[in-house]
DNA sequence: AGAAGTACCTTGACAGTCGATGTATGTCGT
DNA sequence: ACGACATACATCGACTGTCAAGGTACTTCT
């Protein structure tokens, strides 16, 4: 965990339903995905993760449900749905933009 | 003032750290300046940028003296200092490495 | 005289992060 | 059998950065 959090504030729920549009998906295994394609570098706190859940629930990004008993500890899949799969389309394409605006921004380069 | 705010929290020391290594400048004009540098798509507003001056100086990554008296408002310059600069470093490598981790996080494309 | 632009500053509310803590189950080594 | 560790979810309270709102003060243009 390299990453200074606040580094990446704001893109928290952008990166939740990336994964999410990979399909469902629980929250633990989620943040493993994320540890894992970015080689340790970045991963949620628990209180982070479970809060951007709630979140997104509440603001009707993506709806949950029990996974079926199996052996192991119980499982809330995440499931992104329409209004959360329009959110990822525009948030994506921000970020394109956010990241042409910071290279000029934290750049020494004259315009 | 298209992009939303919180996508950029975090840079927002390093933006205006970035603006001082061009030289000394005051609050209104650094702000004017990235205005410019965005076409209008981002600023700061005034209450976060005196919020992050006065940040800045505290842990002495930035110096600051008033103007000489010319005409209209008096403006309090701002100076990077040598501990400014490292950071400004730290950062601007930072800023290459969340850049390509954000790239793979919000993808959907497989490792 | 009044409006608009320049330039600085503070306060209080709000939102997101996270350390700490708690619950419960399964697995592995000794 | 026991303890340690990993899996998995959840809440609370402190902390930090943003910002709407408000204020001060000077200059320029109409």
């Amino acid at each position: 965990m390299s990453i200074s959090a606040d580094t990446l504030r704001g893109h928290t729920d952008t990166i939740i339903l990336t994964q999410l549009m990979r399909g469902d998906n629980y929250g633990y295994e989620i943040n493993k995905t994320i540890q894992q394609r970015t080689k340790g570098e970045y991963g949620f706190k628990e209180a982070t993760l479970y809060t951007a859940f709630k979140r997104l629930e509440s603001a009707g990004l993506i709806s949950s449900y029990w996974g079926e008993d199996g052996p192991g500890a119980r499982r809330r899949y995440y499931s992104i749905t329409d209004e959360g799969k329009r959110r990822w389309e525009e948030n994506s394409l921000e970020w394109q933009t956010t990241r042409a605006l910071l290279d000029a921004l934290i750049s020494l380069e004259e315009d």
